[in-house]
DNA sequence: CCGTAATGTAAGTTGACGCTTCATTAAGCA
DNA sequence: TGCTTAATGAAGCGTCAACTTACATTACGG
């Protein structure tokens, strides 16, 4: 999960994500969306996200289709939505913690 | 929002905003939750997430309490549900880089 | 085979960042 | 005023990651 966050922090790869997300598009065509950058830069962008699952990929000949993985994204999604609404991971870590806080002067109350 | 987004990316951040989440906590408290590093490390994450506008902080004598501002969460949570729901961005970007594209050879079938 | 096109890999540079230690501000209190 | 507590600021260090250039791999077409 972690990886996943960290794949699309970057700028960069959420653009990548958004060109490849309802087409395939082959390397070449995606590097060819920044101007700004080389192609071996997109090229490792495309092995991260790959990496994180985020991105699939299929061979042509010489050439290399990707294509986003929804799935991926739901799961994201999912996570976020556990991390905003619920206080589990909370008291998880509270417990975790509970006996280094012992000297501690307030807070005491649970 | 590239601000939020690499405020939670930090693992400790995503912790402390946590804790924050429902009660206000000074900065000792929450760096008694981590005595794997220092108190000024906590501080530096604090800023990040106050310069983020996720956490919002007031003064009670020598003590600084700091909380959640669930709706900055709100805000990230609406960018990502547009980000994999709609292809508008995709569109637009299609748009400002299509003059750079006419130099290929190929996939000119848009 | 050999050349060329499409792409990935390796090595090295640079800037960002999370951390530590030391110093500083600010409030409360004798 | 001067001491103590709560907290940040500043300087410096180590690591990581995004990038570049140069080289390697793989597949097709003559």
């Amino acid at each position: 999960m972690d990886a996943i966050l960290r794949a699309i922090v970057e700028p960069r790869r959420r653009d990548i994500l958004q060109l490849v997300q309802h087409q395939e598009q082959t390397s070449g065509d995606i590097a060819a969306h920044f101007p700004e950058v080389t192609r071996p830069a997109i090229s490792q962008h495309l092995k991260v996200l790959e990496d994180a699952g985020l991105l699939a990929m299929r061979k042509e000949g010489t050439k290399r289709l990707y294509q986003a993985v929804p799935e991926r994204l739901a799961d994201l999604k999912r996570y976020l939505e556990a991390f905003w609404d619920d206080r589990l991971q909370l008291l998880a870590r509270e417990a975790e913690t509970e006996e280094r806080r012992s000297s501690l002067p307030d807070d005491q109350r649970n």
